[in-house]
RNA sequence: GGGCCUAUAGCUCAGCAUGGAUAGAGUGUUGGACUUCUAAUCCAAUGGUCAAGGGAUCGAAGCCCUUUGGGCCCGCCA
């Protein structure tokens, strides 16, 4: 049990006193108090003030005496605070023995928000003809910690990254190596997504502007592209397939991995569009268009004021949102599966199989990526798209809100990082643009952040060899790109800027991870070993108790993180966490206090912090070094 | 014109879903703490008409309405 524990005692007690007053049932909090006003707090006086026609202080005065004449084991005292509050004080030898012990155990901080159901989260779903930018990481590192938070909330999780290979994007790559002479070899030493979209794909943008033929030509490029046997199609698949590599080796770099590639061009030559297209008829969810400007299309009607949607243009060909629609169906396994499936060749982290779809043959047993529920990462400038096929999948599901789009505010550049860039905003801040080549690389951050950190640790541990400073300088690098993703809620821009953006100080992962590494050294020094045999009735001190709560509260916030999709709950309890230790740290000694028994206990706290720390920082896919 | 998001300390942000106590962090500035379990740390000072106005409430940063500033979206493009 955790903190949660005193709580449910609290709420169960309060419940059975307001059936003993005769009160009907209210909805009160009961909540670990604020820092003076003792471990956990109720407003339920407030509530109760206009039903009993008594001031909140009075009724709290009541119900604190009542309070003790029910069955209390965690609770050692409730006081009647004059504002009206109805504080709860821990019993602490108690608490600090269920929450220390329960920290040691490994479903610590799991909570049953899934019963065990499938749930599919997708994200990253970048075209793949370019390298990806901060942009990109922002999506990818919020699908990857939501998935990690939903595995730890007892869902079972399909992560998805959808392959747009047969786009416009695509076709402008290829115009640029068929019809403009670019070598397919990339410079020496340039990554071969990047030489994609910094030269071949910016320049032959640039392109069009100057020579409007070139237009015919992508118009012929994206139709040969249907053709899965025309020779464009081919080279196509070659070059996608090639940057797409490159595009995982940042994310597995980044410590995120994926179950299933689903391919755009696969999902077109499935015809699992005619299947969805014929059920949209029947059910009587899109029209036919007689007059008026989208005369001789289908159209999703809009609803109220809006405007109605082109899904089928009235020359017959499928605009861009029916390529989602039967994606989200296929998701959701709405639709018989056409696909099979192998392996993708290279090996991800932890040796995790990585799947792919294909239309052809295949070895492998068919495999399964649906989900009863689904999450699509996508930023909110989709929001209007995404809330049509929110709308087309309710109609299609039972289950209300199997499909949820999970929308977060895009990542812009500093007015200075813009300016370093080349294009002078006049200090405010710019949207990135892969055409106009401005934006700033994924790698080209993780570079810049890890030598910053090897020269960093260095400094600290001028003996410690190369191979393990690199080690801690990727932790490091790692934990601050992630952390800068997702401590923010999603609905704010995140402005980011090459120099305040890669700060190591402050509320940062390297803060973090710092408290880790001084953790791991106490219990490397001492001559004990961490052990839940103590005696819990030794940690008296504040900071220890302020800290044993906060290790206490991990179940509370992954169930909160997990219910709201919101990563930078977890965020923000490691820093919680990190804070509490630290001001341990300062003011209570753990070694050379010449008191075995008091040593054993504090160790064993530090432990706990070790353990909670870790796997609160696991579900942001960021790991602490033992020293750094 | 319609829709979505946003406004809290000089700057970047928590808190708002579920109204209640003294509105919190980081950063910045100023000062202090390393012969100590690692100073990527800690402590102190500084800093707020919670965009503005109205409403409902015993009580509003939070709820409702209006206004204003900022961002984004609204193609038979993807």
């Amino acid at each position: 049990m955790t903190f949660k524990s005193i709580i449910d005692e609290i709420e169960n007690n309060l419940y059975k006193i307001l059936n003993d007053l005769n009160v009907d049932k209210i909805f009160f909090s009961v909540e670990p108090a604020k820092q003076g006003f003792g471990d956990v707090s109720s407003n339920i006086s407030f509530l109760l003030a206009k039903k009993l026609k008594q001031s909140p202080q009075e009724i709290s005065n009541t119900l604190s005496k009542k309070y003790n004449q029910f069955n209390h084991t965690l609770v050692s005292k409730v006081e009647p605070h004059p504002s009206g509050y109805l504080n709860f004080f821990a019993n602490w030898e108690k608490l600090n023995q269920l929450i220390l012990s329960e920290s040691n155990l490994d479903e610590f901080g799991c909570v049953d928000l899934g019963k065990n159901s499938t749930i599919v989260v997708e994200h990253t779903s970048v075209n793949p003809n370019k390298a990806l930018h901060i942009g990109h990481i922002r999506n990818i590192i919020v699908g990857d910690t939501v998935s990690r938070i939903l595995k730890k909330s007892n869902y079972k999780v399909n992560v998805l990254n959808y392959v747009d290979d047969s786009g416009l994007q695509v076709a402008d790559l290829l115009v640029g190596f068929k019809f403009l002479g670019f070598s397919q070899t990339p410079p020496k030493g340039k990554k071969f997504d990047h030489y994609c979209g910094d030269d071949v794909y910016v320049q032959t943008t640039k392109k069009y502007e100057q020579d409007s033929s070139l237009e015919d030509i992508r118009k012929k490029v994206l139709e040969e592209l249907e053709d899965e046997n025309s020779d464009t199609a081919q080279l196509a698949d070659k070059i996608t397939g090639k940057v797409l590599e490159n595009q995982l080796e940042t994310c597995w770099n980044l410590e995120v991995n994926y179950d299933c590639l689903n391919y755009e061009s696969q999902i077109i030559r499935s015809g699992l569009w005619a299947k969805i297209f014929e059920k949209l008829k029947e059910m009587n969810l899109i029209t036919f268009e007689k007059e008026g400007k989208n005369s001789g299309c289908w159209v999703i009607p809009g609803n109220g004021k809006e405007e109605d949607k082109v899904l089928v243009r009235s020359n017959g060909t499928a605009t861009y949102i029916a390529k989602d629609i039967p994606y989200a169906a296929w998701k959701l396994g709405l639709l018989e599966d056409p696909f099979n499936y192998k392996k993708y060749p290279k090996i991800q982290k932890e040796s995790q199989t990585l799947w792919q779809t294909t239309l052809g043959n295949s070895t492998e047993t068919k495999q399964n990526f649906a989900g009863e529920k689904v999450v699509t990462v996508i930023d909110s400038r989709q929001a209007r798209l995404q809330k049509i096929i929110t709308t087309l999948m309710d109609n299609f599901k039972s289950i209300e809100g199997a499909y949820v789009h999970l929308g977060y505010e895009s990542v812009t550049l500093s007015g200075d990082t813009a300016k370093k860039l080349g294009i002078d905003t006049d200090g405010k801040q710019a949207q990135m643009s892969g055409r106009k080549g401005l934006y700033v690389n994924a790698d080209s951050v993780y570079e810049l952040l890890k030598n910053k950190t090897i020269t960093e640790t260095k400094k600290r541990n001028p003996e410690m060899s190369l191979s393990e400073i690199e080690k801690i300088a990727h932790q490091i690098s790692v934990g601050t790109l992630r952390y800068e993703m997702i401590k923010q809620d999603l609905d704010k821009i995140i402005t980011f800027d090459l120099e305040k953006s890669l700060s190591l100080e402050g509320d940062t992962a390297p803060y973090i991870q710092y408290t880790h590494a001084r953790a791991s050294r106490i219990i490397e020094k001492s001559k004990q070993s961490p052990s839940l045999d103590i005696d819990f009735s030794l940690l008296i001190d504040q900071n220890e108790l302020d800290l044993v709560r906060e290790i206490g509260l991990f179940d509370i916030q992954v169930h909160d993180a997990g219910k709201n999709l919101s990563p930078k709950v977890i965020s923000r309890y490691c820093h919680d966490l990190a804070v509490a230790f630290n001001s341990f740290y300062e003011n209570v000694k753990v070694l050379e206090i010449n008191d075995i028994a008091l040593e054993k206990a504090r160790l064993c706290l530090v432990y706990s912090f070790k353990i909670t720390l870790e796997r609160a920082l696991n579900l942001l896919g960021i790991t602490a070094p033992n020293k750094m």
